[in-house]
RNA sequence: GGGCGCGUAGCUCAGUUGGUUAGAGCACGCGGUUCACAUCCGCGGGGUCACAGGUUCGAGUCCUGUCGCGCCCACCA
């Protein structure tokens, strides 16, 4: 045992005022940066390693990011507190296609695009955005308490992740499994550049089916109907697709059919793919604009025809309607058609429609040169590796989602035309004889390595997933075999939003096992989406987002993120409403006066430290021993929570136990023992000071500011509660909690008795107490009960026998004990009866439902024995309940 | 078309491997100037756990189906 140790006055004096969130906060972010905590410790024990999901540097922080930060942050501190070297990388993105978009409308404003700038200067525009934003985005992460490691954060267009990118490109190249080529490609006719599948938001809206009649040559004016939801698409028309079965159409198998406007000389062919059932069972082929009609035109070799430039206008091969743009074109066809009798018919028609997933434009279909990735081979192990059960998924349900979508991948278009992310590290000699094509790791080439003449670098840059595929490594310092990367490869948890399961934690893994040979992390965590209090989806649009820095500064951070991690279930969305951080806040408010009224018993009894910190008591009095064991209950289920990755439970059990137990129950007992002898006092002191420093130690991975605040002041050892031990596990004082728990069921009961009787709050009262079983814990704990129940201390009597309550006396019964109380004179027997009468019916149901259970041969055969054993006692003591009451109500007559 | 989630008190939601009388916060009613806290304390009302079957000694929890809401995936033009 060390020195005997108190808070100094200073220590004190903070918590001598009013709990004021912000300027607690405000204190301890600054301290925290420097002390050193946020980095791994040197222990040898397996590490703890978090990468956040980088932000992107698009602009502020909003709620979902309050979120992860709340989750990673718990779990980043709970391991710490384990003694796990514990590593959270923190980072941001530059966000490819979103970043470009943000700095294009700050041109907008000004009257100008990129254009106007050209490529370099708009780049340089670019940076300023992400470096006045990417310090922004740090500062926030500071405000909602994030212990992650800022010597380590990085940029995705840092040198080093950039170089890790090229690395990557090149290996995939030279392994075959990135690969240049035309195919059919969701365009963006706004951003002007080429999507991913998964970057194309599909949505049902209302549209026309328009029939189309195409005359077909030397069949004496037959025609053949199609239909369509495109209509200016026929113009790129090659071909009429029937189903090969289909007897409608069997006559006119290989016959060609005359393209109306443009004359167009077209083949009828069968395909599989064609559905007999919809429309006429005849499809229009336009292989160069729809995906089906590419794997069809491709099946049966018919000509690709482009009608449409990248602008999303029309080409010279739409004829008359060159320089139109798509919208206005089809309502020029459907006008030319009908004029030419070739329009059989329109029918309102739902579908879906493919949107850019940024700016929301209607995307194109269209035939371009792109480079993909080929999945199929990246694919394989990593379905494997979450069948097996390498990478755990929380909730489990996730599993089914991420394989289902990698068992039917496609190929990934990862190049884009837009000026912002990492270049396509690929290099063209302009000597056309020569055509080498150089990819290169390096920066810049400026060589053909194959002939020595100029080259020219790609113009495109990559899809930003690309670069954040490869974040739990390029993080670490890939390609360079860094100690980091040895000791921190593979992370623990990926914690991140279901929304980005297939953007970013599919292709981690894939690039992870392909690059790495290992998976990038063991578990993945996913969170859901927070809305507002309507249930809405949070939108600058709609104008109901909310700032979680701003919500922070009002009600603290703490209260913020004890909120959001009590209220998400993993995998849910959840709502966010401001009552809710506000009763979170009060909850800190609580502990905070709990400690204050602490402080005050610290002051006259000093507390004993060991090398743990205040040293756990040997109490002999009930209260003492049973806020001891509850402590150990909540302790040892709080961790197994935890252990299980259900954070909310946890939380809400350390709450609970603070709030219901320590405040409501042990700090109001303990009041009576005040001014008791010294060597009682000093108990509580310990007691209090042991449990509530070992409490603050629960709560601190979801309150980090307020419990760093009240352990400073509390007994302690260390230099912070961020690497003040987790709690040992220890075993239950089950006696001290049955009886006190009894104790409190008794007390419940006489104050309900009291309000309902009338009995003014304030007024002592007498009490005879038959204590059942309990009868001697209640005896040593008489002045607790006493002045729990506001029974006058010397008008509590313990009695042998049950009380025989008299006529004016109110009769309570609690489990196995009875007390009655005499208040001559103000018990109103009409309202008593009534009570009498109310509570004998809940003991006789509670008698006929233990009944119902026993009788029953095969529970009592079958049940285990400590499930019967309960039924049983709860039948004995509601049947000596009833028997109790009734005998009362008789003698008060009627 | 396939898959997933949700439906529990007036509202927002917890509820873990099935096991006493299903919980919390807010709201509501009654009462409280006890020197930690009115950002508080005490007491109370309020639920056929969407519906219908099934498994089980026992179901909010597991299974099947139905209804309602939401989400994801999918190349029927």
């Amino acid at each position: 045992m060390v020195t005997s140790m108190n808070p100094t006055a200073a220590e004190r004096q903070e918590l001598a005022k009013a709990y004021d969130p912000a300027a607690i906060e405000r204190g301890l972010y600054d301290w925290w940066d420097e002390s050193g905590y946020f980095q791994p410790s040197e222990s040898d024990r397996p590490p703890f390693v978090i990468v956040m999901p980088p932000p992107n540097v698009t602009g502020e922080l909003h709620i979902g990011h309050a979120l992860f930060v709340s989750l990673e942050d718990l779990m980043i501190r709970w391991h710490r507190m384990r003694g796990d070297p514990s590593l959270w990388i923190p980072g941001a993105d530059h966000a490819g296609i979103a970043g470009q978009w943000v700095v294009e409308k700050e041109l907008a404003a000004e009257g100008l695009t990129r254009h106007d700038l050209g490529r370099e200067a708009f780049l340089d525009r670019v940076w300023d955005w992400m470096n006045r934003y990417r310090g922004r985005i740090r500062e926030q992460l500071k405000l909602l308490g994030a212990s992650c490691d800022w010597s380590r954060f990085a940029f995705t267009m840092d040198p080093g992740p950039s170089r890790a990118v090229r690395h990557v490109f090149k290996h995939l190249y030279d392994k075959g499994l990135i690969y240049r080529g035309e195919r059919l490609i969701s365009w963006c006719p706004r951003c002007r550049t080429a999507l991913s599948d998964l970057e194309v938001v599909y949505r049902d809206e209302a549209s026309s089916l328009w029939y189309l009649a195409y005359p077909v040559e030397d069949a004496g004016g037959e025609k053949i109907v199609v239909a369509t939801t495109r209509p200016e698409t026929m113009l790129g028309d090659t071909g009429v697709a029937v189903h090969p079965d289909d007897e409608r159409y069997r006559h006119l198998i290989g016959k060609h059919v005359i393209l109306p406007i443009l004359g167009r000389r077209i083949p009828v062919v069968t395909d599989e793919a064609v559905d007999p059932a919809f429309g006429t069972g005849a499809v229009k082929v336009t292989p160069a604009h729809d995906p089906n009609d590419f794997e069809i035109g491709r099946r049966h070799g018919l000509p690709f025809i482009t009608v449409m430039d990248l602008d999303g206008t029309m080409n010279a091969a739409a004829g008359p309607f060159a320089g139109q743009a798509t919208a206005a074109a089809r309502a020029a066809v459907v006008a030319e058609l009908e004029r030419l009798g070739a329009l059989v018919e329109t029918k309102p028609h739902q579908h879906a429609i493919g949107h850019c997933q940024r700016c929301d434009t209607v995307v194109e279909p269209l035939i371009s040169k792109q480079w993909f990735v080929e999945m199929a081979p990246l694919a394989k192990p990593a379905v494997e590796v979450a069948k097996d059960g390498r990478i755990e998924f929380v909730p489990d349900r996730f599993r089914g989602v991420y394989l289902n979508w990698l068992e039917n991948i496609h190929d990934w278009c990862i190049s884009r035309q837009l000026w912002w992310g990492h270049r396509i590290p690929v290099w063209y000699c302009q000597d056309s004889a020569c055509g080498e094509i150089t990819v290169s790791v390096e920066e810049t080439v400026d060589q053909c390595p194959a002939c020595g003449g100029a080259v020219e670098q790609d113009p495109d840059v990559l899809d930003t997933w690309f670069s954040s595929g490869l974040w739990p490594f390029s993080t670490l310092g890939w390609p360079d075999d860094t100690p980091d990367l040895r000791r921190f490869y593979p992370s623990s948890v990926m914690e991140t939003g279901y929304d980005i399961l297939f953007f970013w934690v599919a292709r981690m893994v894939f690039f992870g096992i392909e690059i790495m040979n290992e998976v990038p992390f063991h578990t993945v965590y996913l969170h859901g989406t927070v809305r507002d209090a309507e249930g809405a989806r949070m939108s600058k649009t709609k104008g109901n987002v909310q700032d979680p820095t701003e919500i922070a500064a009002t009600y603290g951070a703490d209260a913020l993120r004890f909120t959001l991690l009590t209220q998400a279930a993993p995998g849910n969305d959840m709502r966010l409403s401001l009552q809710r951080v506000e009763s979170a806040r009060n909850f800190a408010n609580k502990l905070w006066n709990a400690t204050r009224f602490a402080l005050r018993w610290f002051e006259r009894s000093p507390i004993a430290l060991d090398e743990e910190g205040p040293v756990r008591p040997e109490p002999t009095a009930l209260a003492d021993r049973w806020i001891l064991s509850r402590l150990d209950t909540v302790n040892a289920e709080a961790t197994r929570l935890l252990e299980s990755h259900l954070y909310g439970e946890a939380g809400r059990q350390i709450q609970d136990f603070v709030w219901s137990e320590l405040c409501d129950w042990y700090i109001e007992a303990a009041k009576v023992r005040q001014g008791g002898s010294p060597d009682d006092e000093g108990i509580v002191a310990a007691t209090l000071a042991y449990v509530l420093e070992r409490a603050v130690r629960l709560l601190h991975p979801f309150m980090p500011f307020l419990t760093e605040a009240i352990w400073r002041a509390l007994p302690h050892q260390g230099q912070s509660i961020m690497v003040a031990p987790w709690l040992e596990p220890s075993p239950r004082d089950e006696e001290a909690e049955e009886a006190f728990g009894a104790l409190i069921d008794l007390v419940r009961s006489i104050r309900n008795a009291r309000a309902e009787a009338g009995v003014e709050p304030g007024r002592w009262i007498a009490a005879d107490v038959y204590g059942g079983r309990f009868a001697t814990a209640f005896r040593e704990s008489a002045g607790e009960l006493a002045f729990l129940a506001r029974v006058g201390k010397d008008q509590l009597r313990f009695v042998e026998v049950r009380p025989e309550a008299g006529g004016d006396e109110l009769l309570v019964v609690a489990g196995e004990a009875v007390a009655a109380l005499p208040l001559t004179g103000i018990v109103d027997l009409v309202a008593e009866r009534e009570r009498l009468t109310k509570e004998i019916a809940e003991a006789q149901a509670e008698q006929d439902r233990a009944l119902a259970q026993l009788d029953n041969k095969a529970f009592v055969s079958r049940a285990p024995q400590a499930v019967v054993e309960v039924q049983r006692r709860r039948l004995a003591t509601s049947r000596e309940q009833v028997v109790i009451l009734q005998e009362r109500l008789q003698a008060l007559g009627s």
